[in-house]
Formats: C-alpha cells, sequence, structure tokens
DNA sequence: TTTGAATATAGTAAAAGTTTTATATATTAG
DNA sequence: CTAATATATAAAACTTTTACTATATTCAAA
C-alpha cells in the first residue's frame, strides 16, 4: 500500500493541470505570482485581446486557480490557491535543472524522443 | 527581472500539463512511477478498456510522457523523463498537505470559491 | 447625464480531444 | 499451421476548447 494518490485528488488535480495546459494561462499564473493584477495588466503584459484574456480569467476562476477582488471597475486578480505555487515551483525548479545542463530531456519537437533524462 | 519561465519551455509545460490532465493519464502515471508495466497491467489496474488504455499511452508516447520498449507481443511502458516525476511529487506533497489540514483549499465542488488557502 | 475606460458575457465557427466499436498485426503456444 | 493473446490503429460520433467578434454593464469623470 504505497501511499498514492486518492481518486478525488487526481479528480482536482486533473482540472487544474488540465486548465494550466495553455501557455497563456501559465504565463498569465506566472505573473500573478508576483503579485494581484488587473486584466488590463495582464492584457498589456502579454499582448492578448480584452475577451481572450477575462475568458482564461474566467475559466481559471471556475477552476480554483484565481480569485479576484473588485474595486470600482478595476478587477484585481491574484492566486487561489497554494497548488499552483506548488506547480510553478516546480516548473522553475526543472526549467532550472535544463538550464544547467544537470537534466536533459532532449525533447523532439515534433513528436517523439529516445532517452531517459 | 525575475527568474521567469522561458516561452520555449512554457510551450513545452503546456503540453505536458494539459496532456496529463485527464484523470486516467494521472494514475497511468503514478502507476508507472513504480516501474514499468505492459498495457495489459495498466488497463486491469484501472479497469480501462483497452483502446482507451493505447490511446493513452500513445498520446503520451507522442507528447515525451512515457516511453516503452517492446518485448515479443509485450510492451513495456516507463516514465520518460523526470520532469513527470517531478510533477508527480509535487501532487503527493500538496495532497499531504491537505490531508494534514495544513493546508485548505476549500474547493468548491460544482464551480467557484472563495477564500484563499 | 453623456462619455470613455475597464471588464464581462454571448454567440459561434473551427480545432482538438475522448470514447466506442471494429479490425489488423505480430507473437507465442499447441 | 491454427488458435489465443497482447497491442496497435482506424473511423465515427461526441464533447470540450479556443479564438473571435460583437455587445452589454459598470463605474468614473467631465
Amino acid at each position: 500500500m504505497t501511499k498514492s494518490i486518492s481518486t478525488e485528488f487526481i479528480q482536482m488535480a486533473a482540472r487544474i493541470l488540465k486548465t494550466l495546459g495553455h501557455p497563456d494561462r501559465i504565463k498569465i499564473v506566472e505573473f500573478l505570482e508576483d503579485g494581484e493584477k488587473t486584466v488590463g495588466q495582464i492584457q498589456r503584459e502579454f499582448n492578448l485581446l480584452q475577451p481572450v484574456t477575462s475568458q482564461h480569467l474566467k475559466v481559471m476562476h471556475d477552476r480554483d486557480i484565481v480569485t479576484f477582488r473588485q474595486e470600482g471597475t478595476r478587477y484585481y486578480y491574484s492566486l487561489a490557491n497554494k497548488f499552483i505555487t506548488k506547480i510553478l515551483d516546480c516548473m522553475s525548479e526543472v526549467q532550472e535543472k535544463l538550464n544547467s545542463g544537470e537534466w536533459d530531456f532532449n525533447f523532439s519537437t515534433t513528436s517523439n524522443q529516445k532517452e531517459i533524462a
């Protein structure tokens, strides 16, 4: 009986991973790690269309990835929980390993690959 | 200039997260952490249809999440790189925090939520 | 009280992902 | 050889996302 992940948790994790599985959203979430940001700030930072930005934020809000507080006409979004932060940390760590050459995935840009890192 | 994540890496990470964003696939990958497994073993473990199992494995292979070696008519699948392991570690960690009560996401089963963990 | 800025929401077409059923291929056992 | 096993692959039917475009809502300011 290895300490495996519970079904409930897996459901929740899957939803979150799936949602974070979009470049824009990873960028947004990473940006929010720095502190709360308005829709406009996010939109300008990454040069996104406003509706696209709002939609990403809405989806991420529905899936418990971000929260927001409203102040006048501005909506300040921020990370909703520590799981997200944890995933971001994980990604930074991996990227460091890759950069330092400690790890090497030799990912094929297109599809498959051969070796184990 | 915070050490942020590079665009290239983000693309790759998004693909992987998105692909892992499926309950079956998280389970499979977690199962593989224990060591290589054949399609049949995976299929039986989670009570999946054979084509579904193959399909998941194919997608994960295309996206550099798993590799396999063939031996006779058996295909032994295993994790393709350490990023995957890292993500699994991350998930276990989070689950522990949740179980221990150290963290609390109060996720809504349906949609939104209110508080920050 | 009109106007402009900041956002959200709706509608929709195109793309991507999933599941199912069916079928093909290769390997091993007799 | 033939049958059974282990997998892959394909096609069809759906379901979900995505990315736009257009429009509505809200608040602030002039």
